[in-house]
DNA sequence: AAATAAAATTAGGTTTGTCTAATTTTATTT
DNA sequence: AAATAAAATTAGACAAACCTAATTTTATTT
């Protein structure tokens, strides 16, 4: 009744909503709608409209009915620090722990929300202030600012190009799993062979090995350099 | 509404309570009452009796109104497992993230309350299977078993003799400040130099130093060997 | 421009975990 | 054994965060 008072104190479901708002942030020039969040956290919009009164009168978020929700700089500030720990946990749970990469993040949806002063500061020091999480997402500062996120996707490529693998846009287990069994994480070097035209599927080749076929879906969800 | 159905899936405040009422277990001969348990945790006995009834309804405790409150053998082994979780992340929030042994309990408060399959096992390796925590408290293995824990206290100690500073059971941060301050941490030896009748205060001597002298209060809140 | 569909909002509930105040039960004094 | 004090319990409320169903607003078709 007092502590929960003070800036930068935020209930469990309040930082959830905060990040999800984060997340839909990046996806640019589309409007952040009740219906967008609530999907998006998997609740109803109703409970949506709820939290958005609740944030809007904290000040963490604003929200007009042309352009949608956005965050307010304290907001912004706020779930930056959220996205910060969760990376770093994931790393932490990769790193340390020896989890695979599909295993961590429900584990990390958890971590994120213990918030001591100095604890994401400390981990970062402790893990060699890492520049990306396990998935390829940049890690924020503590001051807020990361490197930039990767945006070009496998799907994007010319055929006969090279690269790698620097990034998951999908970060379900299916997906994780999929990647792990055909041998392809960070770092992967992938040949684009052929696009087929029917219907998109891509024919690779991951680290100079035979071909393999996969599907549209697929290439949209790896992002590469 | 199924997976909090699942046998080892509590809330955090069952957690919370299942805790406190494990640590009033540990006074040997002293019956929990509704009244102890809602001291513990700094709330009303209207809500422990709430809780009660919950937690008798999952089958995690039993209230007799004559023996009081206490863990049936399944809510002794979640009891037990959280326990396990708080002292393995207040070793590795000590010897890995750098924290005092002050700054680590609040932290782990809420990390113990993470639960997923592996984590504990993950992190018990991770840290070299400690035997004990940052104040002395052994820790739970995988099994539920552990080392005894210390009972015999510096003021129990006679007039002359050498000890090992072994836990501490008081873990207030102003406690433990004091004793950093003292330069008194686990593993320091004491010579009890003499005890004064007055008020039972202690002389002490501290790894061999000169004689500081220390109240009966003190004396009983630390464990020793 | 009407009709229809979709999205947003309101109204009214529910569950969890707390609380205060009143009452009942149990324990301790005198 | 009464009287008194303490502990336990019940009754009733409340805030947080969710829900469903109904309604209103906004967007899309025809
Ligand atoms: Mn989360
Ligand atoms: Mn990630
Ligand atoms: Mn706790
Ligand atoms: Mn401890």
């Amino acid at each position: 009744m007092f502590v929960k008072e003070l800036s930068g104190m935020h209930t469990l479901s309040e930082e959830n909503y905060l990040k999800a708002i984060y997340r839909l942030s990046q996806d640019e020039g589309v409007k952040i709608t009740p219906t967008a969040i609530a999907e998006s956290l998997r609740n109803n919009p109703a409970s949506v409209v709820d939290m958005i009164r609740k944030l809007t009168d904290k000040q963490l978020i604003a929200y007009d009915k042309k352009s949608g929700v956005s965050l307010t700089p304290q907001g912004l500030k706020s779930a930056v620090l959220i996205v910060r720990r969760h990376r770093l946990w994931e790393v932490f749970l990769l790193e340390k722990l020896g989890y695979h990469w599909d295993e961590i993040h429900d584990i990390a949806e958890e971590l994120e929300h213990i918030n001591d002063t100095t604890l994401a500061d400390r981990l970062d020091k402790f893990l060699g202030f890492p520049e990306y999480d396990p998935h390829g997402d940049p890690i924020p500062k503590a001051n807020g600012k990361m490197a930039k996120a990767y945006s070009v996707t496998l799907a994007d490529m010319k055929t006969g190009t090279n690269c790698r693998v620097a990034a998951v846009r999908d970060t379900s287990s299916a997906f994780l799993q999929y990647l792990l069994k055909l041998d392809i994480g960070i770092g992967t070097t992938i040949t684009l062979v052929e696009k087929i035209s029917f219907d998109n599927s891509l024919v690779i080749s991951i680290n100079g090995a035979a071909n393999t076929t996969v599907s549209q879906k697929f290439g949209e969800n790896i992002l590469v350099e």
